[in-house]
DNA sequence: TTGGGTGCAAAGGCTTTGCATGTGA
DNA sequence: TCACATGCAAAGCCTTTGCACCCAA
C-alpha cells in the first residue's frame, strides 16, 4: 500500500521525525487493526513478522512518540497493559468521530461505538464547572450480545 | 468516630471477612478523603500514621479485596498508578450518584462531577448494540478554572 | 483453638534507560 | 557527515507471592 506509506512518511516528517522502517511498520500494524487495541508486546509481535530484528524497546519508544503526536491513542482497559489504537491524526478518513469502548465483563471483548452524545455533557461541564474539555475517555462495562444470549457464562478471555 | 467503625465492621462481616485494624484504617483513610484518589502507596502512608507496623503488601491485598466487594472503586488516571476512592457501598449516604472525573492537563488536579446524563447514552447503547451496561468510567481531559485564568501555564503536579 | 490475616522479603512483569552501533537526511 | 534512531541488556518501579508468625472468632 504505497498510499499509506506516503501518508505516514509525510506525517512523520511533518513532526520532525525521521522516517524509519520500524516507525512505518508500527503505524501500519495499528492501522490495519483499527479496533484491536494492541499492547506493546502485541505490536512487537506483529512488526517482527516483517522485521525480525526490531527490539521491544524500539516499540515502546515509538508508541510513546506517536502517542504524544496523537497519531495513535492510548487506551487503558485496566488489565495491566497499556493498549494503543490508530488515532484520528493517523487515520486516512480524518473524520471527527468520538468513540467509546464497551468492555464485556464476561468475555473481555472490547467493542467500539461511535457517539457524540458527550458533546452535550462537555458543554454543560464547561458552563457549570468552568472547565475546558479537550478530550475524553469513556469506558462502559457490561455484557455483550453473545454472552447475554449464552446460557453458559464462562468463556475465555480474548480482548 | 464509632459510627463509621461500626458501619465498616458490619460491611466486612457481611462479606465474610474478619474485622482487622488494618482493614478498618484503610477504609477510614479512603472515606476521609472522598475526592483524593489515593494510590496504594499513599494509602499506606496514611495508615502508617496510626499503625506504623502495617506492611505495603497488606495494603495491596486489602484494596484488592475491598475493590472486588465494591466497597472501594478503582480509578486509572493513566499516570502509572492505580488509584482508589471510597465506593458507593462504602459510603454513608448510599445515594446512587454516578460521577465523572475532570483531569486538568496543566496542573493534574482531578475534579469530580455528578452527572447522570450518561444514562441516556447507556440506554441508547443497550438498544443499538444489544450490550447491557452495568458500570462506566468517564474521564474528561482539559483545563481547570484556575489554570485557564492563570497567565503562566506551568504548575506543579498535585493530583 | 485455628484458619484467615499480616509483615517481610523476594520474585514478577511491564516499561524505561544507558550505551555502543547503525542509518536517514 | 552527524544527529537521530535502534538493539540489547540492565535497571526501574509498581504489584504480587511465599512463608512463617499472629490474632480475630
Amino acid at each position: 500500500m504505497p498510499n499509506k506509506n506516503e501518508r505516514f512518511k509525510t506525517l512523520l516528517k511533518q513532526n520532525g521525525l525521521k522516517v524509519t522502517t520500524q516507525r512505518i511498520l508500527i503505524l501500519e500494524a495499528l492501522e490495519e487493526r483499527p479496533d484491536k487495541h494492541l499492547t506493546a508486546e502485541e505490536i512487537y509481535e506483529c512488526v517482527k513478522e516483517q522485521n525480525p530484528d526490531i527490539g521491544l524497546a524500539t516499540v515502546y519508544r515509538t508508541i510513546q512518540l506517536l502517542s504524544e503526536l496523537n497519531l495513535i491513542d492510548k487506551l487503558n482497559l485496566g488489565d495491566g497493559y497499556v493498549r494503543y489504537e490508530i488515532g484520528q491524526l493517523g487515520r486516512e478518513d480524518q473524520v471527527q468521530h468520538h468513540h467509546h469502548h464497551l468492555i464485556c465483563l464476561n468475555c473481555s471483548n472490547v467493542f467500539t461505538v461511535q457517539d457524540d452524545l458527550l458533546e452535550t455533557l462537555e458543554q454543560r461541564i464547561s458552563e457549570v464547572m468552568d472547565f475546558e474539555v479537550v478530550d475524553h475517555e469513556v469506558k462502559l462495562y457490561g455484557y455483550c450480545k453473545d454472552c447475554r444470549n449464552k446460557p453458559n457464562k464462562t468463556e475465555q478471555k480474548i480482548i
